[in-house]
DNA sequence: TTATAGATAAGATACTGTCTCATCTAATGG
DNA sequence: CCATTAGATGAGACAGTATCTTATCTATAA
């Protein structure tokens, strides 16, 4: 097993315990995520939804995506100036490498912060973004 | 010097030997840029522009800005999902240090990519990104 | 000076994402 | 089980970034 990432249960306890009602939309959304190790965006997760859910608002949509981003059920990067989001990894810090066409991760145990803090030593960091890109065996 | 970048005079060579036309507009965009090794957006550029161009389009300077992002005269990031751009470091591979107040970039002298692409061996590696965010001596 | 390839302005258009407000419903306590 | 209500949703307007179309303009070279 490659992932250790939040799973269906662990969200909707997550939920509950913040106040936040269970819905069946949410489930199915929060299972769209937990199927995968894959990023996805706003309008691939509206497409999983309106065969189901005929007239699904597109502000339910992304209301739930930051709603589940603000619990930390699901994590985020921009790819080409679009919101990408995928269930949170909930062990160690690590990196990914992200497939170019469909959005599939895979973990990279390296990180390359260490060495890097004492060249910045009069900046303030709080944040970094380490990616690679290209594509995944299935998809070359 | 910390760096290397492109200068306006190498910048209007490019345009000049790729065909295509020395205006006033383009000079002012490319010293716009040539001014400061920072981040910085179109819109940004456009109230630059606007004071001395009444009335230029917004087009104009989208166009301009992927036509030198195409010659190698800018590179490009994702910001908050916007897109910005600087003066192209034309020296080794590096990475950047990016205020998130200002733009204000900082070279940074390590990149992890040697020690990574043989766990990915059976992917296939076109790009990367590693940045690092937070706040320059002078916006901390 | 003229011809023309490239540049520009203007405004329409597309796309992602957010806001407002009226209505609806899951969860809770009685 | 029902009533209450905080939270959830749908609908549509709206905002911001970016692109496209078309007519007009201009830098450049012959």
């Amino acid at each position: 097993m490659d992932t250790n990432k939040m799973n269906t249960k662990q969200a909707l306890n997550l939920l509950k315990q913040n106040g936040y009602k269970y819905t069946g939309k949410r489930e199915d959304m929060i299972h769209f995520f937990d199927k995968e190790n894959r990023y996805r965006t706003a309008k691939d997760l509206l497409h999983h939804m309106e065969p189901n859910y005929k007239g699904i608002s597109v502000d339910t949509i992304y209301r739930n995506l930051h709603l589940f981003h603000s619990l930390g059920i699901l994590e985020s990067t921009d790819l080409n100036g679009e919101k990408h989001f995928r269930m949170k990894c909930d062990h160690h810090h690590h990196h990914h490498f992200i497939c170019k066409n469909c959005g599939e991760t895979k973990e990279i145990h390296h990180c390359p912060m260490d060495k890097i803090v004492q060249e910045l030593d009069s900046y303030e960091v709080e944040d970094h973004k380490f990616e690679i890109y290209g594509f995944c065996p299935a998809c070359k």
